[in-house]
DNA sequence: CGGGTTTGACCAGCGC
DNA sequence: GCGCTGGTCAAACCCG
């Protein structure tokens, strides 16, 4: 991790901080602690209080496309780019928060909560990692004589082209899934003790040919309750048909709403006011835009009366939203 | 049998 | 240069 931005990472982190009945009732995840810090509270207070302005916005699409830096994207957040520090009193640990390096220099990080505080940030957002380190990666594998050699080859880079990164965007998501749907098929190519944490990080790939989009899912070991979900790269296709075309089925609240005390791991309704622009871009171009208007998830599971908090357009969540961020629109 | 997951190993980048 | 760590590979395994 240099201090280079070179990679932008935007990290949006869709905290449920309107969940203040699931703090206290769900106890199974109840590190469930996390109080706004007082910078955070102000910011958000204050931002909300001056209105939202929709004209000040640009797609997570149009971000994409876009070298941009912090100032870019607060401003397509109307945001003064400097809030860092709000983004570094989130963390009362006195390590930075993780979600962000993944190697490869410096992170930038774009925070957005649901209560429009957002904040960018340029810090080593390092992954702490490790706790129990994995020392089997140390071990030096017994080297079969020759077998390896075309692995190696294969795997060898020329030195000097370092690797581009994508730009990235991660996710902070309530939730008991880890893996969150959004539409996408992912193939899963690896697992990785975090550092620091008791939770493995897992790395997808999307499975449609060509497309080189990847995410990473780790819970945070700050809070269990919340998985991190880390974009990298654009898809260059659309939503697999399969996938949206049964979007209801496939999808059923029921993977957004974990069985026991959990919370739903969709984004909350106040993400959307502040997202016009992508609410209406997404739904409509992804065309999986069901019945308009929104769904009371309250009375599709009486179970979790506490979802009638979020008003959600079509059972979409992340895959209605990142869609919209990551299709790559080729001429 | 095809596609996805698991898991040990390898590799590159970075900090010391 | 060395060790640590994140990221990736790929064989083995699993599952429908």
């Amino acid at each position: 991790m240099s201090d280079e931005s070179k990679d932008q990472l935007y990290f949006h982190e869709y905290l449920f901080q309107d969940n203040q009945n699931l703090a206290s009732g769900s106890s199974s995840t109840g590190s469930y602690n996390h109080k706004p810090p007082a910078s955070i509270a102000a910011a958000s207070s204050a931002y909300s209080s001056q209105g939202f302005d929709p004209s000040n916005y640009m797609s997570f699409t149009e971000c994409l496309q876009t070298p941009m830096d912090y100032n870019s994207m607060a401003s397509a957040f109307g945001l003064s780019p400097s809030s860092s520090e709000v983004f570094a009193s989130m963390e009362s640990n006195p390590k930075p928060m993780e979600v962000g390096d993944l190697g490869g220099g410096g992170s930038d990080i774009i925070l957005v909560t649901p209560n429009s505080s957002i904040s960018s940030s340029s810090t080593e957002v390092g992954a702490e990692e490790d706790s129990g380190k994995s020392s089997k990666d140390k071990q030096p594998k017994e080297t079969e004589v020759g077998g390896e050699s075309s692995k190696k080859v294969s795997k060898a880079k020329k030195k000097g082209d370092k690797k581009q990164r994508e730009p990235r965007f991660a996710f902070m998501t309530k939730s008991e899934v880890d893996h969150l749907e959004d539409g996408y098929r992912w193939r899963k190519y690896g697992q990785k003790a975090v550092k620091n944490s008791p939770f493995p990080r897992s790395y997808y790939r999307c499975t449609t040919q060509k497309c080189t989009v990847k995410k990473r899912v780790e819970r945070s070991f700050q809070d269990p309750s919340t998985v991190i979900t880390t974009y990298e790269g654009q898809h260059n296709h659309p939503i697999p048909a399969t996938l949206r075309g049964n979007a209801a089925a496939m999808f059923p609240p029921s993977m957004f709403t974990p069985p026991i005390g959990g919370r739903p791991t969709f984004i909350p309704q106040d993400f959307f006011a502040q997202m016009p622009q992508i609410m209406s871009s997404s739904t409509s171009q992804a065309g999986g835009g069901t019945a308009p208007g929104s769904i009371n998830y309250s009375q599709i599971n009486p179970n979790y009366p506490h979802h009638q908090q979020y008003q959600l357009p079509d059972y979409g969540l992340l895959q209605d939203i990142i869609p919209s961020m990551f299709l790559k629109q080729e001429p």
